[in-house]
DNA sequence: CGTGTTGTACTGACTAGTCAGTCATTCGAT
DNA sequence: ATCGAATGACTGACTAGTCAGTACAACACG
C-alpha cells in the first residue's frame, strides 16, 4: 500500500540524535525493568515502555523480538549476575556456617541494589508465558540445589546436625524471599544477613525449653 | 439499537433447567478458582469460565459485577475461612510451642485441601488491581501478626528464646509459603508441620558446634 | 565544494486480534 | 399469560506487532 503516513504535525520535531553503540538496548531494558517492577506484565504496554525511553514502539522491536522476549531477556541478564556472584562464593572453601552466611549478605546485598528487576524475578507469575514458568522454575531449583550443598557439607563437617537438607534447603529458600521483599529496615544487607542467620542456626527453642520437652508435646 | 441479534444456528440448543439457588454462585466460584488457579488472572477470559459452568457468559453477570469482583470473591471466601480456623485455633491457652505447631498443622491441612485457591491466594501478583494488592497485604500483614503473638507469648513464657518478633514472623510467613508450593511429599499434614516445626525451633547448627564458635566467625 | 548514494537508527499510523461487559430476546415454570 | 432467569451476538476499547517512510551521517565522485 502506498499510502502515505505523514500526519498533521508534519514532521514535528528533530530527531534526537543517535545514542552510542548497545547503549539503547541497555536503556529499554532499564525502563522496561522499572515499569515491570510496579505494573504487572499485562498492565505495561509496549507503548509505556516506549514512551519511558523516549523512542517510539518500533525502535524497540528493532532490539527484541517481541514483548514477552524483552521480559525474558531483563530475567536472563539478572538472573546471570547474581548466580554467578554466589556461584563464585560458594567456590571457597570456607566452613558450611560462614559459607551460608555470606551468601545470605551477597542475596540481600544484590537486591537492595536491584530491587526493580528482583522484585520481578521472584514474582510467583508463574503462568504468564510458558518459557517464564521454566525459567522461574530453573532459577528456584538451581538456587535451592546451592543451599542444599552448602547444607550437606556442613553436615559432613558435623557442623550442622543431620536434617533433610531438601526440605531445609526449601526452607531457608522462602525466608529469604520474604525477608527481601518485605523486611523493612534501614540495616546493611550483612547485618540482615547475620539476623537471619542467627535465626536460622539456632532456631527459637530457648536453651532451657528443650527438645526432650517440645517432643512429647 | 434495534437491531436483531438472531445468527445464523437459530436457537441451537434448548436451555438447561434452573440450578436450585445460590448454588450458581457457588459454582461460579468454584470453576473460576479452578481456572485462575491454572492460568494467569489475565489469562482466564469470562467466555472460559462460563463454558466450564456450562452457563452463558452473561449469566456470570447476573452474579458479580465483573471479572475483578469475581476474583476478589474468590479471594475473600477463602481467605475468611483459613483465618477463622487459625483464630479459633489461637484462641486457646496452649503453650506457645504446641500452638504454633497446630497452626502449621492446620495451614498445611488448609492448603491440602484448597490447592487451586491457595495457589491465586498467596500469588504475588500483587500489582493485578488495587483492591488485590491491598486485600493481600492485609492478608499477610495479618497472619504475621498472628505469627509474632505466639512468639511473643512463648518469649513471655520463657519456652522462646528472646528475639525479634517482627523478623521472625516474617521468616516463618515466608518458609511456610515455599513449603506449601514446592514440597513435593505424600506425608500428611500433621507430619510435614512436625518436620516443618522442627527445623524452626531447634535451628540447623549441630548441639556440639555452639553459638560462640559461630559468633566469632 | 556541492550533489548523489547508501546504510541505519528511528518513527508512528495502522492492522488484526482480543476480550470485558451489554442488552434485546428467548426460555420455561407457574 | 406473566415474569424472572438465562442467553449469546454484539460492541467498544485496547494493544502487540508491522512497515512504509523519514532523518541523518558518511562516504563517493565530478
Amino acid at each position: 500500500m502506498a499510502k502515505t503516513r505523514k500526519s498533521i504535525k508534519e514532521q514535528a520535531h528533530a530527531h534526537r540524535g543517535q545514542i552510542p553503540k548497545g547503549a539503547r538496548k541497555e536503556e529499554i531494558i532499564r525502563a522496561a525493568a522499572k515499569l515491570f517492577s510496579q505494573k504487572s506484565y499485562h498492565d505495561v504496554t509496549m507503548d509505556d515502555i516506549a514512551e519511558k525511553v523516549g523512542v517510539a514502539k518500533g525502535t524497540i522491536y528493532l532490539y527484541f523480538d517481541s514483548k514477552e522476549n524483552l521480559y525474558l531477556e531483563i530475567m536472563e541478564e539478572t538472573y546471570e549476575e547474581i548466580e554467578s556472584i554466589l556461584e563464585r562464593e560458594t567456590a571457597k572453601s570456607d566452613p558450611a556456617p560462614l559459607k551460608l552466611k555470606k551468601v545470605l549478605g551477597l542475596i540481600f546485598k544484590f537486591y537492595l541494589q536491584n530491587l526493580d528487576v528482583l522484585r520481578i524475578l521472584s514474582r510467583d507469575e508463574t503462568h504468564l508465558i510458558r518459557e517464564h514458568y521454566e525459567f522461574t522454575e530453573h532459577w528456584r531449583l538451581r538456587r535451592i540445589k546451592l543451599y542444599e550443598k552448602i547444607l550437606e557439607k556442613g553436615i559432613n563437617e558435623g557442623s550442622f546436625r543431620p536434617f533433610k537438607t531438601e526440605l531445609t534447603a526449601l526452607i531457608i529458600f522462602g525466608l529469604v524471599r520474604s525477608v527481601m521483599f518485605y523486611y523493612k529496615s534501614e540495616k546493611s544487607a550483612e547485618s540482615i544477613a547475620e539476623e537471619v542467620f542467627s535465626m536460622i542456626s539456632e532456631g527459637i527453642l530457648a536453651p532451657g525449653y528443650e527438645k526432650a520437652e517440645a517432643a512429647r508435646m
